[in-house]
DNA sequence: TTGAAAGCGATACCAA
DNA sequence: TTGGTATCGCTTTCAA
């Protein structure tokens, strides 16, 4: 038989410290589901059932352990967050709107950062799946990387993807920005102006550095022109900017406009244009993505692509909250808006 | 007799869908605490029972459930850090600093914001308190709000507080920056260019303004001047700082010379200061505490008190490391450095 | 409405 | 070294 032979009864159970469910319940006299009821919610609880409880809880101060909860109920109320750059105020933003619409619906947020490195972004997927979140929001470095993709598809956890766009093999919801349209307005306006050669800044080669360079080149294919600009991808890091603007200075045929795909690289390029004595706006023109705080009151105004990046986190909450309840809907995406605001670091080009 | 009946034998015990540690060791023919062995990577496990082991869960797919294992073990790996406003660039850094240095370690992130609210500060640690991470990082509101004291109080949970002072009573090690440095500094620099009536706007009642104002006071102290400056105590946004300059360049003697508290002030300073066409550094000097992006390419440049926010959240997290290892041993502060950089933006005042 | 008991998926002690 | 069992703290049938 299989069976192991019964502990002896020796009626000294050691009492645990800790103050759990049935401290409780032994205080109150009452059955250790009764307390779970009570402190569940659950109905039919008489008054005085839950009164006794209650007073008992409140006199050994008990407050119930999530993590029991979660082991049993299969649901941790949590939701992981793995971006690429915390410290980017763009990131911490779409952070701020996910983490409000969450914590309101009683999810925490498990914040990870892989910082830019796609295998950290793997790692950091298999781990939040170990604690068993309920649900992932990704902001990942790159869009292909094997691993996080061959963690991503082997476990069917509700998903929701940031301004990436991943193969379809993965089911998520999409969050993206309309980077073409701002982007586009942006081009527009400097080809009007009078510009022929633009200069873009992006990143790797995700959805948003395509749709921007998608944007500039149909802007130019509307002027019946041939969609003749310089770009560069890299990193959107304020190094990067600078070091690209001196590249691009320093060539024979140097843009008169440029725009820029990511709000970090402003720094390095304005140190780039102040060091060479140009003028923004008549010297060259410049165009940023994503607002910076003192970009309206610099001299000249920047010109920016803007979007509502608290929205953005928002709406991936709100997604992944409706993947969470009703994970066999059909999967959607949202495309938030950006527009461009013209100031004076655009001007006509000097004709040399 | 206590023992209840045995469950018949019907041998049909069901089979769990989710693969865990029993499943593994089905499959592997051993016992479920070898696979335990193996994968808490417990010493005694032979060469051979490691390989198929490691093989039986490769082929179910196995992973180890961190919410079983915490709960079992009483430990989550995971900390929980309740700050005030996430999407501030400040924060979001010594998040950034933080998150490197847990992950390093292993452990995870629980992120949640209060948005300045006292009240919700209290409920998130309690919240956190109820998931049972290991440790807490705070960066409250406010410093002696009961209720989060009385929260904190409660549990003996490792603390770790941010530029905050709380009561005694708490037992926490703290972060502090050295900002009574930075803007002595600063005030100095005001003083001996002959300013005489500075204007200074801090937070809040935390230590953070009480340093400055002590910094400021001091500076007078040391020229056998009476500190006679203005003070403003209110929200650090952009909003306020408008406001606040607003009214005193409106008052018959306003300040010569600002120090803002905060760097979200600067734009609403700033954008006061362009509506009343007054030159930066001429008609009045201006010091923010904390970098601002294009602080030093402005026009003109920016004075600033620096301080790394990284380094306080890598300190901050190394000293919640040691305190959940070592929870007897003293608490500890650490005060890191501010530092004043001087720019165009202060110059001597005008005689009126 | 209430209590008892069987897990959730791991760890750890104990005996073999 | 290995297997078996009790247990972490809770939820959830199932009976009463």
């Amino acid at each position: 038989m299989a069976m192991a032979l019964q502990r002896p009864q020796t009626k000294e159970k050691k009492i645990p410290d800790q103050t759990g469910i049935r401290q409780v319940a032994k205080r109150a006299g009452v059955g250790i589901g009764s307390v779970s009821r009570v402190f569940s919610g659950a109905a039919g609880v008489s008054d005085q059932m839950r009164a006794r409880v209650l007073r008992a809880a409140e006199i050994v101060g008990y407050s119930p352990n999530m993590l029991a909860q979660a082991l049993r109920r299969q649901k941790t109320q949590s939701v992981g967050f793995v971006v690429s750059d915390i410290a980017n105020p763009l990131v911490s933003s779409i952070i701020h709107g996910a983490e409000a619409v969450l914590s309101a619906a009683g999810y925490s947020l498990l914040l990870t950062n892989s910082g830019g490195e796609p295998a950290v972004d793997a790692r950091r997927i298999r781990l939040l799946q170990q604690r068993r979140v309920d649900g992932l929001i990704l902001l990942p470095a790159v869009e292909d990387d094997p691993a996080m993709l061959a963690a991503l598809g082997a476990s069917g956890i509700p998903l929701v993807v940031i301004d990436r766009s991943l193969p379809d093999s993965i089911e998520a919801r999409y969050v993206y920005s309309d980077h073409y349209t701002g982007v586009g307005q942006a081009a527009r306006h400097l080809l009007e102006l009078g510009h022929r050669s633009l200069g873009v800044i992006v990143g790797l080669d995700v959805r948003p550095s395509r749709e921007r360079i998608r944007a500039v080149t149909d802007a130019y294919r509307e002027r019946k022109m041939k969609p003749k600009f310089l770009v560069d991808a890299g990193p959107l890091s304020a190094e990067h900017g600078a070091a690209t603007m001196k590249r691009w200075l320093s060539a024979p045929n140097p843009p008169t406009a440029v725009i820029l795909g990511g709000n970090q690289l402003l720094v390095g390029a304005l140190e780039t244009i102040r060091s060479r004595n140009l003028r923004l706006g008549r010297d060259l023109s410049l165009v940023v993505c994503d607002d910076v705080p003192l970009g309206r009151l610099f001299d000249p105004p920047i010109s920016t692509v803007m979007r509502d990046t608290d929205l953005m986190g928002q709406t991936a909450a709100r997604f992944l909250l409706d993947a969470i309840s009703q994970p066999e809907q059909a999967a959607s995406i949202a495309v938030l808006p950006t527009w461009y605001v013209p100031r004076v670091s655009c001007g006509a080009p000097v004709t040399r």
